[in-house]
DNA sequence: TAAATTAGTTAGCCTAGCTAACTATATACC
DNA sequence: GGTATATAGTTAGCTAGGCTAACTAATTTA
């Protein structure tokens, strides 16, 4: 067993505890943890198109088509006319604006628990190293 | 932004390139990532029952009940009568044992250069705040 | 101006999980 | 010892969260 297959190990053997447990924080908003990766997109980087989205999220445009009519049906997002008469710029209404802030609220207590007794500078560590596998992995 | 959200951010970005990348892998061996966990852990642990399975995992039994028949049907796994009349202990075939040997070489190289620029040293960091969660979610 | 590309949609599929309800066996309690 | 409860695995049918193929409409390229 190398550090490195130990290392994907773990990685994937939390990703349903946490996702289970994210879940259950979004519930009482009525939001699944992928609907939640959209708004935060759009909140933190501000109105994009559907492809952007699906770049974004290593998702396909069907899905985030399903995902974006969902969060407008729900009212947290818009859609607008973007720089050409295909696109569509998506943006987060003045619910979804205030919604993104009081979930990022009740989730720090969450993420602050999971992440008890580890130190600030492991957790930057763990955070880079993640980025990069993003940045080898895609080229 | 906190340093907590960054890295939970960072970790869900990374899971669809991987899991994605991991089942191109697995594709010549007509594995997907999530019986490959199982048969990883069978050959890392031993025989083991499917409720023991579904622990180590986090997902429901009938979940494993599924994962398991499919192995057994590719003949990469057996079952065996347990310590009582209930339960069965799942086991690697000597094919299926040949399998997870010749598959973890496969692997090697993809999880590599994956980790491509990274220092041992952070990748055992990693792992470690990995594990962390793991037990801080699992209460 | 015709061909190729791009943005988004629709339909229908798949993986990888889930819950509810069941059978068979084992354990605990009165 | 016999009944109630718990445990192991299964079955049926559901859901989230993706996917591809094929399409329309608009744009860019040759």
């Amino acid at each position: 067993m190398t550090i490195e297959q130990d290392f994907f190990n773990q990685y994937r053997l939390m990703y349903r505890p946490f996702i289970n447990q994210l879940n259950v924080q979004l519930e009482p908003y009525q939001l699944y943890s992928s609907q939640w990766a959209v708004l935060r997109f759009l909140n933190d980087k501000g109105p994009h198109s559907f492809v952007d989205i699906a770049n974004f999220m290593s998702i396909e445009k069907p899905s985030v088509t399903k995902l974006v009519h969902k969060l407008v049906e729900l009212g947290y997002v818009e859609t607008m006319a973007g720089k050409d008469k295909r696109e569509k710029l998506v943006h987060l209404t003045m619910h979804g604006e205030e919604l993104v802030q009081e979930i990022k609220s009740h989730l720090n207590p969450f993420f602050e628990q999971a992440l008890a007794g580890v130190p600030k500078q492991d957790i930057d560590i763990a955070t880079q190293v993640l980025a990069r596998i993003c940045m080898n992995i895609n080229q």
